[in-house]
DNA sequence: CGAATCGTTGATTCAACTCAACGCGAGTGG
DNA sequence: CCACTCGCGTTGAGTTGAATCAACGATTCG
């Protein structure tokens, strides 16, 4: 519960990362960027396991992530979860407004998080206004799809050990993209549960992978907090290349 | 290698499914669909294995599936492959011309395939001009970014046969609203390696799992086709709802 | 000081993989 | 027309990576 000013200011961030990122295949013209900075946002924090969205409600709003983590889910028939993506602060949160449909998961809030909500009708009005806006808008959606299948490959073709690494090496460079720190030493704000339904594994052998991972001297753990202590060692186990998260150049420092 | 009359013809078939379904959201405003009919398009097939697209090439086109299926895969390090998404008639495959990146997977044709080519320049034109259109594409990668999350909840946290028979479900759905024929005895036109490269599972066990729902009463096969014999039971293997494919309520008739 | 949550560890089981062989049908070429 | 090859499906035997089951620590919080 902050106080409104942190509220407006952590608002004007996550709004100048927005249209930094709208821009980021096409310059956008400077009425739409007026038009964004028209629409009217509200401001609420969600609670670590809160749910922001579940299955089978119609959302009516646009949910712009500014602080903390999210992450989307499904349940299976068996009972199993499976995570099927992570937003980070500076994610837009479109979903299913768009195909006017009920949400096909859930949205829960990973650590405490602050987002700013507006009405999804608005943010349509303003890409049918702006053409720019809905082609930037089409972008994001294909990077989160190609984001999207690169998690199916790692849950698909890899072992437990190359599927931690990769998933650890995206959360660097995407926090790293977003702002959040140096890379080579980032919290991980995940239980090892969580990290498991992300992976398609067990608790408890993501407690041994994770150990393997330190015993091979790629991250170095205390706590809950998760450090990398070799990065050429963990991409190469990982077999990560970033380049499916489609960032521009100057986003991140990793070869 | 068919007489130009029928490759006309296909076209305007696809060209047709394609404002159908990018009018699925909103109608699209009359002018958009004349750009639409503007678009210059050239037909060629594919022969069944035959690359569409390689991962690091840079498509300027945007291809119309008209006939066959694709598949999108990807290729980790220890010489796996991971089918990511089939395309089937219908389908967009727009990719990554947005992201003006290299293409981060590759595109195959499962089997004999026509399609249609536009440039993807004139495509994005066109949405600028007509932000309906924009609107609608970025509805369509929406959808298939949905798939794909599916796709992640199905390989990461159901077993074999439950896995198997969920994608038997998916593919019959799709067929039936591409138009291919009666969903209760559809054509499976992938060997069981390609299963296996698209469930994450290996060519030897998609056989024993095949097998196994055959045993049940779920499928029947002969050769190298499959007709479903207990959709009721071949869904709740499965597990499968077709919430997730967005389809329109029309466009097919599984309860 | 409990209670709850999460992490850790060991013993055991099992689903899926690997390896290997063989069958079968479709081409192909002598 | 037959012999050959090649790709794909089938089947069995043995192995293994990850799951399961179960217990016990550690940390946090009320």
């Amino acid at each position: 519960m902050d106080i409104p000013a942190n509220f407006n200011q952590l608002r004007d961030i996550g709004l100048a990362m927005l249209k930094a990122r709208l821009s980021g295949f096409h310059p956008i013209a400077p009425e739409a960027t007026a038009a964004i900075d028209r629409l009217q946002w509200s401001m609420r924090t969600y609670e670590p396991s809160e749910y922001v969205l579940r299955h089978g409600e119609r959302p009516k709003v646009c949910t712009l992530l500014l602080k903390g983590f999210l992450y989307r889910h499904k349940i299976v028939a068996n009972g199993g979860r499976q995570i099927v993506a992570l937003a980070l602060p500076g994610d837009l949160l479109d979903v299913q407004q768009l195909t006017l449909s009920q949400a096909d998961h859930n949205i829960q809030a990973l650590t405490e998080a602050t987002v700013a909500n507006c009405r999804a009708e608005d943010v349509i009005t303003c890409a049918r206004t702006h053409s720019g806006i809905a082609i930037a808008l089409w972008h994001l959606a294909l990077i989160e799809a190609s984001i999207t299948r690169e998690w199916i490959a790692n849950i698909g073709r890899r072992d437990a050990q190359s599927r931690t690494a990769h998933l650890l090496c995206e959360l660097a460079v995407r926090c790293d993209a977003a702002g959040l720190g140096a890379p080579d030493a980032f919290e991980l704000p995940m239980t090892q549960e969580q990290l498991g339904d992300t992976l398609g594994l067990t608790a408890v052998h993501i407690n041994r992978t994770l150990r393997s991972l330190e015993v091979r001297g790629a991250i170095t753990r205390d706590k809950r907090s998760i450090a990398v202590t070799d990065w050429r060692a963990l991409r190469e186990i990982g077999d990560f290349s970033a380049d499916y998260l489609h960032l521009r150049d100057d986003q991140h420092a990793f070869g």
